[in-house]
DNA sequence: ATGGTCGACCCTCGA
């Protein structure tokens, strides 16, 4: 059976339901992430996901900043809405999510941006950012007979030299800059992640899920950086038939300056 | 070489 799985960072899910809605049309996932949704939970736009079709939906967010959520077609079930750093912000949720004979474990995150400078001594964005990645080193890749783990968000670091426009003049730039590169791969491999964007497009392409709204014309400039990510557990990388980067919706209407990612399985 | 744009919200912060 096919199976699939979506992400993106919206940057305002009231602003942008209507471009919510006509992707849910078009793209019809079987799950979405959204990362940046800016909303208190009891504002969520409940009905215009339940119109679509969505009617399960996970939520842990927070008034005017972050703020994750999984809606889905199919029952999910809450796993933990974790607060990493221990600071009352909202960006991370998991859910178990049922396909075919096997559950899966979904991790929703928010990584956060850092800041500009990245000296964690002088800037306390980026230090919260780095102890951030290192907190994620306990959340493994679980798998088993029926079980199987997926871990999807804005991750805000993009660790290959293709994942950005330009290696040489990013590296000292927050997202690309060793330290977070390093620990970022690290962190990866420590929990036994698979970089599913990168099984299925090669690594020597380049790659990017962002652009900033600063650029006068980012298609043409394309300046880009791969920030967002579909990881999985091994026992799930095989069943992988394809990933898409929905590069032309940056191109959208008052869009989010992220675009959808998104993963299809076929499962047995 | 520098500043450039968004969104939420109470005017500045975070990205």
């Amino acid at each position: 059976m096919p199976f699939s799985i979506a992400t993106w960072n919206i940057n305002s899910v009231r602003l942008r339901m209507p471009l919510v809605a006509q992707f849910l049309a078009d793209y019809q996932p079987d799950v979405l992430c959204l990362q940046e949704t800016k909303c208190p939970d009891d504002l969520f736009p409940l009905s215009a996901f339940r119109k679509a079709g969505y009617e399960h939906v996970a939520i842990s967010g927070q008034k005017g900043y972050h703020g994750v959520a999984t809606v889905a077609r199919r029952p999910i079930e809450i796993v933990e809405k974790r607060r990493f750093c221990d600071n009352g912000d909202c960006r991370h949720l998991s859910v178990h999510v049922e396909a075919g004979s096997r559950r899966i474990l979904l991790h929703n995150f928010y990584v956060p941006a850092g800041g500009d400078e990245p000296d964690p001594e002088i800037n306390p964005k980026f230090r919260h950012k780095l102890d951030f990645v290192a907190e994620m080193h306990d959340v493994p890749a679980l798998e088993a007979d029926n079980l199987s783990s997926v871990l999807v968000g804005d991750l805000n670091i993009a660790p290959l030299e293709t994942d950005v426009w330009s290696h040489k003049q990013l590296l000292n730039v927050v997202s690309h800059t060793p330290i977070e590169t390093t620990s970022f791969e690290a962190m990866r491999r420590a929990g036994n992640w698979v970089d599913l964007m990168r099984q299925a497009i090669p690594p020597e392409e380049k790659l990017y899920t962002w652009w900033s709204y600063r650029a006068q014309d980012w298609a043409a400039s394309d300046r880009g950086r791969r920030l967002d990510h579909v990881w999985s557990s091994p026992n799930l990388s095989p069943a992988l038939t394809g990933i898409k980067v929905l590069r032309h919706a940056r191109g959208w209407e008052r869009p989010s300056d992220h675009v959808p990612v998104i993963a299809s399985f076929d499962l047995d």
